[in-house]
DNA sequence: GACGAAGTTTGCGGTGGCACAAACTTCTCA
DNA sequence: TGAGAAGTTTGTGCCACCGCAAACTTCGTC
């Protein structure tokens, strides 16, 4: 199970301290809070818990991006959302669970650090901030979930595309020259169980705009070159 | 604003005594949070807060339906969840937010409690199984947006819709001769807006339904005669 | 009890995007 | 360097569902 933890070396207060759940705390407390924690490094597209399995840790994603899924009884997947590094993730606890909700991946290698989810009532209880900070970012998937609701009952699927595109590279962007890459490996069959459609109308979509100069794409790479144009997209608006 | 607040006479202690939020108080404690409690009867179709707005206050539903809904740009309306009584709601605050995500609006004649938001951090702090009880249904509503996301990327219209039904009988459910009547008034554009579909469909759905008498409805009410048929409709069943 | 508003039913034609299929490109690993 | 796996592109036919339209039913109200 935990290989991987003692291979590395001792972790250092810095990796912590500019984190939102801990940025308030000293550096006596982040001594205490590392020296729980195991630290794994996950190659791409391993599964760090399973829907349903008993919430026996949570974690911080160190470095990398986690994606968050959920399988159907008849084998379909849907990605809920990607999660970037500097977020705790698995903490069902905080939601009064006793299982993990949903399916968690590495989307890209990852660094990841996790304890124990007994000492989670600590956490709250002695750590100033850690709370509070938790329960802001839930918000911010909770109003994440909502949005993606409300925009596949009312948007066709061009739309729904443009806007997890855009929802990428606000997230996980990082800026290249001619645009901004999503940062991590991103099929198309990815962005299909992203926005409730197939692999092969996303292609299409991918080429059409392509073709218009909105995005470059190469295998399991995208680049959105005019995001401008591209937002412009998500309202309905027909291209040129 | 508060107009109907001193109308009503004062407050029992049993109003809230079985109330999850508030079962583990004692009765000098559910005393002090009914006196700073405001009252309000509302009639149908009542907007109580709305999405965007600063999120001053947060209510407790002591009786009634409050259907939660969000509105496109375009003037579509989403509805997102219902809430049964005895729910808090509008409680921005436990996910870090200082506006309310969404609207809220009655489903049926309701009488609601409210609190500041001020009191809320008090709340947390002084009573017992307040913060516990209050994320455990904050965890129940997420979970039920997970659903409905999977649900709406992997299932058909029909089945869609019978889920819908199935988790309004579920939840606000009352049994009557015959089977389980929604226990609010709901028209076939609501059940539309729940599932993403137009009014059409859903009455050509309940219509059939009603032909195979898997349900029964008149206007604005709607009586699930067969569950167990309704079910098997869900997964992709053919009807007989 | 008659009028209007609100909600429901039903018919019909059009189409967005899925299912199926097949070829092509890019990577990986031996 | 070559063979297979993984990912992508593109074409064709079809159908579930929506959009529009019109008639009908139920309810509230003066």
């Amino acid at each position: 199970m935990s290989d991987t933890a003692k291979t590395l070396p001792r972790l250092d207060e810095s990796l912590l301290s500019h984190v939102p759940p801990f940025s308030k705390l000293e550096k006596r407390q982040i001594r205490e809070i590392l020296d729980m924690a195991s630290v794994r490094r996950l190659g791409e597209g391993v599964a760090v818990f399973e829907e349903g399995a008993p919430a026996e840790r949570f974690y911080m994603l160190l470095d990398g991006y986690i994606r968050v899924m959920r399988i159907t009884p008849t084998g379909e997947q849907v990605i809920a959302l990607h999660i970037p590094s500097g977020q705790l993730f698995g903490i069902a606890k905080a939601i009064g669970r006793d299982t993990y909700p949903a399916t968690s991946v590495t989307a890209s290698e990852a660094i990841i650090l996790s304890w124990p989810m007994r000492v989670w009532d600590d956490f709250v209880a002695r750590y100033d901030g850690f709370a509070t900070e938790t329960y802001k970012t839930l918000g911010q998937r909770l109003g994440e979930m909502n949005n993606r609701i409300v925009e596949m009952a009312t948007q066709q699927v061009e739309q729904r595309v443009a806007n997890a595109l855009l929802r990428l590279i606000n997230q996980t962007g990082r800026k290249v020259e001619g645009g901004i890459e999503i940062d991590f490996p991103i099929t198309r069959q990815d962005l299909s169980e992203m926005t409730a459609t197939t692999l092969h109308t996303v292609s299409r979509l991918l080429s059409a705009w392509e073709k218009q100069g909105l995005v470059s794409s190469r295998r399991k790479r995208i680049t959105v070159t005019d995001p401008h144009r591209l937002v412009l997209m998500c309202r309905g608006g027909v291209p040129t």
